[in-house]
DNA sequence: CGACGATTTGACTCTTCTCAATAAATGTGG
DNA sequence: CCACATTTATTGAGAAGAGTCAAATCGTCG
């Protein structure tokens, strides 16, 4: 195995994965693996710059990331925008599932490759049709919970925060243990998060190199390093006061 | 029946309920009827400003609003905000079903009433358990693709793009027929509004004025009347150029 | 090395926030 | 049903934040 310079590229274990569930149900590194080889297309490679899929693609299954990074470019009214990202992990195609159709494109950022759960051939599982839907109502459950903090620190009043909140996000997803890393690759342009958070990149750049000199985070190119943890999960918002263990919060708002 | 003034409850009808193929497979209307009432409790009322969950609150199920208005409350750091609203024939609770239990508040915001669908009384279904679950994986998918939309509008660039989305997006979901109202009652405080949308009060009602002064709509206390469905649109990012049809658009980023 | 794209920085403008003061609504008790 | 108290909404003025345009660096890749 041939690798550049210090670039790896790290590949998510299954048991990291948000399919894991729903390939351990189709008999994952069983005696039964066959039934999961029929079901799971698994790593699949895709090229830095190909489309994932467009707009008016048919559903056909959902993709797990298994290395490198995806983006969603979306219409928003005559404008293309960048909408979300993907990263190792994590499923990409639940909001097609009823519509039977992409009506965005999903783009890898980097080489990239994925695995593919074809919908087409869930009859195979037989009876075991109803723990798939279980595993994947579940992956869909947690995945809402976690859009939903998402889009609710993006839509926070003062840009700093956004951004605090988006790197702090991108270091904990593109770390396997759902921690955040002191030091990664950032895969996406400034222009993607400038586009993302709703910035211009003029004020991503500034922003950056304040927290830079507060000695929060560094950003050389795309290789960041988080310095202080604790400062950027203030600045994020993401900080709760310590609440004496074991003590039940009253019944009151949040 | 008796109506105060202009002010009636609009309840909404079963089958514009999100819940409604649910129900179906659960029986509604059929001979199966003690099937249907024995996994949903129907209509449930709710005093304006009564909390349906609170954060510790154990799931026992989701929820879906038949009338009223709900909003949800967040800790998001020390602060709590307005993170999302709950409109008739709307389903709560979905991001809940994995965790296991709410860590947020979801509050009335006027006099409403629900449905819920009981998660413990799910084994009664017995056979129709798979089409339970294909129906509530796919009223998943079509949240997800809505709160992606609503969540990529709360990101644009300036406030009265937001605001115009906002109030589109309120009216929208207020009719039955799922489009626009013309004429509707905002059942959230102005206050509310700007903490979901990230911005300050005064902003919100500077936009209300200018809207009103472009002829655009009309927000006299909380009744809301829209005059000029084409400009708003455009305000809020929606509109599409229309494009020739019968055309594929090209494998072009959307 | 050199060229091109990506990023940073500076100067200036426009938007949005904050604080403060009114003005409407809404609710309450007589 | 009216007067008063309280909450909610609007408006104004000045300050801070974020955007725009232009120019200078930095980095990458052939």
């Amino acid at each position: 195995m041939t690798r550049r310079s210090c670039r790896r590229r790290p590949e998510v274990e299954c048991r990291d994965c948000e399919l894991f569930g729903i390939c351990q149900v189709a008999g994952l590194g069983s005696i039964d693996d066959s039934l999961l080889e029929s079901v799971v297309s698994r790593r699949w490679p895709v090229a830095r710059g190909d489309k994932l899929v467009t707009p008016g693609t048919p559903f056909r299954g959902i993709f797990a990331v298994k290395s490198g990074a995806f983006r969603t470019l979306s219409r928003i009214g005559q404008r293309v925008r960048v909408t979300d990202f993907h990263f190792p992990g994590e499923l990409i195609g639940l909001e097609t599932i009823e519509s039977g159709g992409y009506i965005h494109t999903v783009e890898a950022l980097d080489d990239s490759s994925i695995c593919e759960l074809g919908f087409s051939r869930l009859h195979r599982l037989g009876p075991r049709l109803v723990q798939f839907q279980e595993q994947l109502i579940q992956a869909m459950s947690r995945r809402m919970r976690h859009d939903q903090q998402l889009c609710a620190l993006a839509r926070a009043q003062n840009s700093e925060q956004r951004l605090a909140a988006f790197l702090y996000s991108v270091a904990t997803r593109l770390n396997p243990d759902q921690r955040p890393a002191a030091e990664f690759r950032l895969p996406m342009l400034r222009e993607d998060i400038a586009d993302y958070l709703g910035l211009a990149i003029e004020t991503i750049s500034r922003l950056l190199t304040q927290f830079s000199q507060r000695g929060i985070l560094h950003l050389r190119g795309r290789n960041a390093q988080i310095h202080d943890f604790k400062s950027l999960r203030a600045l994020a918002g993401l900080d709760v006061l310590v609440e004496p263990a074991g003590i039940e919060p009253p019944a009151e708002p949040c």
